[in-house]
DNA sequence: TATTTGACCAAGA
DNA sequence: ATCTTGGCCAAAT
């Protein structure tokens, strides 16, 4: 089998290049997996197990991460809206602004971001 | 197997 | 700049 992983799975390794200071959109992650699935990486972020520290010992089990990590894995964070705008996360968007301004993104008058100057490039 | 559910998108009014 | 509408698609139900 050539892709035993699931699109959920392909859409945390996507998004576990983006680095601090930028931001990836729902858009470019599916166009990565070669996709139009952006709703679906939506509801990737939601449930992702990756955000913080893992939930439980089947998250360490089945997506092998490191015992004593307290920093986020994946960012799911960066990931924002087509048209720039900052978009839902799951504990709140407010939080979500907050942990984005931190590593230095604007969000400018009318809530948005400037996709021009923050974006990452795959 | 079929339907519903979204942290979405793009075009139009 | 806002709002609506139809479309999109993997996962969950």
């Amino acid at each position: 089998m050539v892709n035993k992983k699931s699109f959920n799975e392909r859409c945390y390794e996507v998004l576990a290049k983006v680095p601090r200071g930028k931001v990836t959109t729902y858009k470019e992650i599916a166009k990565k997996l070669n996709s139009k699935a952006y709703r679906a990486v939506g509801n990737a972020m939601n449930k992702n197990p990756y955000c913080s520290r893992p939930r439980t010992a089947d998250d360490r089990t089945n997506y092998c991460l490191p015992r004593n990590r307290s920093a986020p894995i994946v960012p799911c964070h960066r990931v924002v809206k087509s048209n720039g705008e900052v978009g839902g996360f799951a504990s709140g968007t407010k939080k979500k602004i907050e942990m984005l301004k931190k590593e230095g993104i604007e969000i400018n008058k009318n809530n948005k971001i400037d996709l021009k100057k923050y974006l990452y490039k795959f």
